[in-house]
DNA sequence: CGGGCTCTTGAGAGCTCTCAAAATCGGTGG
DNA sequence: CCACCGATTTTGAGAGCTCTCAAGAGCCCG
């Protein structure tokens, strides 16, 4: 597994209507925050670091579902129990609030469901609903321009992205192996749309080549 | 196009409440329901028949996100627009409800969303995470197995599936092209865990070797 | 400086796609 | 009822993209 990442500088707080009812806890690079057939138990928001949610098949293949990073809300399960492992990418720190009333029970009346839970509710179907057309649709140098367009939403040339995972992370968000990850990073780096100070620094240069690439 | 198919015999009715205040549409094969960045004003229940959501690439390349049956609550975007388009793959009926206030508008509280259509935003949910792991992470004959497990939900040998799709929606749906899904069909025959009185007439033989297939 | 990861790069294999053509099906019109 | 027509499905052959396997480079840390 890789070393420990440095820790780093606080993120934006959440809302203290929030803050005040949840307790944060620490995670170091590769720890598991709740496993994939765990009960749920808590909601949980992203102080600072990053998550990935992701499952695990029996011959050892993975699936990543989403990354969360600062400010997203997680863990929202609306079943029994978690249906994917969720782990920490680097040092993360993270809120738990216990799991509100009605929230994890299909079978209870739902009307109370708090409105910023609904909002991560809908923003991760549409998350979903992309992840799978991107992953159904895209040849591996698309799925990679979309990936980093993804990293940064605000892009813009000059936009500099720091990556928390690894290449084995990122293939197994896009569905791809890590050589090809790296092959496809290496041409749009040769392609001049991307440049890599290191392997996890990368600077965009040609946003309007991305979004052409990324279909 | 396909020529139209021929109506079927009446599904299960939704319940009483929901019925009273909606308006039976009927749609022909391949007839657009609504489409992509569209207004969103209406959401709707399968009366029966079938609806694929779907996207258009500018190059021509479809996906599509999900298939409705009957008694399948759909279009209830939180958006301003739809984000998919809905047609109807055969003859099919479609209850349309108007949209219910602060269901489409991120921006009001939510807290009076109706149960039954948090139950299909949970639903919609879990059916895209499993799907962008079925395309992320299965090879073709694992799809093609999957598929036919998820359109036949209380499998069981002997089990008969009646597919209102063509193996180019299939394909659409599951990341393929349609002479990969006939492949896979013809090789799960051959391989025994189905049969195929028609194209599209599934006969399920192997339930556990669908299972060990599909991953 | 050495050990263990991660990342990159190369070569070849394999799976899926592309292109093409034949077979099948359903509907239409004679 | 049969022939025809278009669409769908199947099947084959070859190309191309991504994976697998392997080795080397880079980096971090002890």
């Amino acid at each position: 597994m890789r070393a420990a990442a440095r820790p780093r500088p606080d993120s934006p707080r959440p809302e203290p209507a929030l803050r005040t009812i949840g307790t944060v806890h620490y995670f170091a690079p590769q720890q598991t925050i709740f496993a994939e057939g765990e009960p749920t138990a808590h909601v949980m928001l992203v102080l600072h670091g990053m998550v990935r949610s992701c499952n695990l098949f029996p011959d050892g293949r993975r699936h990543i579902g989403a990354f969360w990073g600062a400010s997203d809300l997680f863990g929202l399960e609306r079943h029994a129990v978690y249906l994917s492992s969720a782990e920490a990418v680097c040092e993360t720190a993270v809120v738990l609030y216990p799991a509100p009333e009605g929230c994890c029970d299909m079978t209870l009346p739902n009307d109370g469901l708090p409105c910023q839970m609904l909002a991560a509710l809908t923003r991760d179907l549409d998350h979903a609903r992309g992840h799978a057309r991107l992953l159904g649709r895209l040849r591996a140098i698309e799925k990679m321009a979309a990936f980093i367009l993804e990293c940064q939403p605000r892009a813009e040339p000059g936009a500099v992205i720091d990556l928390a995972m690894t290449r084995q992370d990122i293939g197994d968000y896009l569905g791809l192996t890590v050589e090809t990850v790296s092959r496809c990073l290496a041409r749009l780096k040769r392609d001049g749309l991307i440049d890599m100070r290191s392997s996890r620094r990368v600077d965009i240069l040609d946003v309007a080549g991305q979004r052409r690439v990324s279909a």
